[in-house]
DNA sequence: CAATAAATGAGAATAAGTCTCATTAATTTT
DNA sequence: AAAATTAATGAGACTTATTCTCATTTATTG
């Protein structure tokens, strides 16, 4: 695991140190989307808050980190490797957790094809996009009861 | 104008104030999503930081208010009134500009078959989602040159 | 392995949003 | 319509997430 960390590091030629190590082995572990309050916790202060920021920072610079609102104003973070594919968010609202849904092929061609129609009629050359979704985890996610 | 705002806030038995009303007619007026921070100007400090945090929150609770938060962090705010039909949010990533798009009934119907697969999959009671859209205005938007 | 450049930690600074509380305005009662 | 009651406001203090500063430590390069 730490192995898959420097392998990251070096492959984006960004310096490798012990910082940026620990949040990316948290990161990778952890597997899902986190909140930055989450990953706190889970690094126990082994990293310190203005180095934990720069190192997300660092991170969304070299494209491999992405970030987000939940819709209850958290800060949600989430690795994208390149196994990573696309896929969108779902929110529970209830305890916060944050599942990567992937979408059928069709519905994407089609979300694509409203995209082209989009950028004529506003004139605009659109990047990028999310669909996100809300609602409450019936029962057993992971942290409801 | 006034008169709408009036009526909004009696309409929703919420006492009609000052702040209120220019709040509302700030936002009425401006017709698109806005900013906190272009709220706050447009209002040119006639209404206390407090009150209008306070008052987008009562807004918030009578339903007629929905919050966001753009790609670059700032909390945008909008105006969903009864003829303000289901619509989806593109964003400049020049120039902040947030602009209400209407994706195509197929479309809709589409997403809300897969919405369904999603709620079966994951056990989730979904109330609500979003489609966001980013990229460049590639010429005369109202304010990138 | 020394020299240089970059990253870190600790805490100060900033800024968005909330809270408090004395004052003012709206609503209800009479 | 005025008095009594209740709710909303303004001003600024407070909180909290994020950024910044700068002296120290750690990587990288020659």
């Amino acid at each position: 695991m730490i192995e898959d960390s420097r392998k990251i590091l070096s492959e984006h030629s960004v310096s490798i140190t012990n910082p940026r190590i620990l949040v990316l082995e948290a990161l990778l572990e952890f597997g899902n989307p986190i909140t930055i309050d989450e990953l706190q916790s889970k690094l126990k202060g082994a990293v310190a808050k203005s180095t934990l920021y720069r190192v997300l920072n660092d991170l969304k610079k070299i494209k491999i980190l992405n970030e987000f609102t939940s819709p209850d104003n958290s800060t949600v973070v989430e690795l994208i490797l390149e196994d990573h594919s696309h896929h969108h968010h779902l929110f529970c609202s209830d305890c916060g957790e944050v599942i990567d849904v992937e979408l059928s092929e069709e519905f994407e061609i089609m979300l694509n094809k409203e995209i082209e129609k989009v950028q004529k009629n506003f004139n605009f050359e659109i990047t990028d996009h999310r669909v996100e979704m809300f609602g409450l985890c019936t029962d057993q996610c992971a942290n409801c009861k």
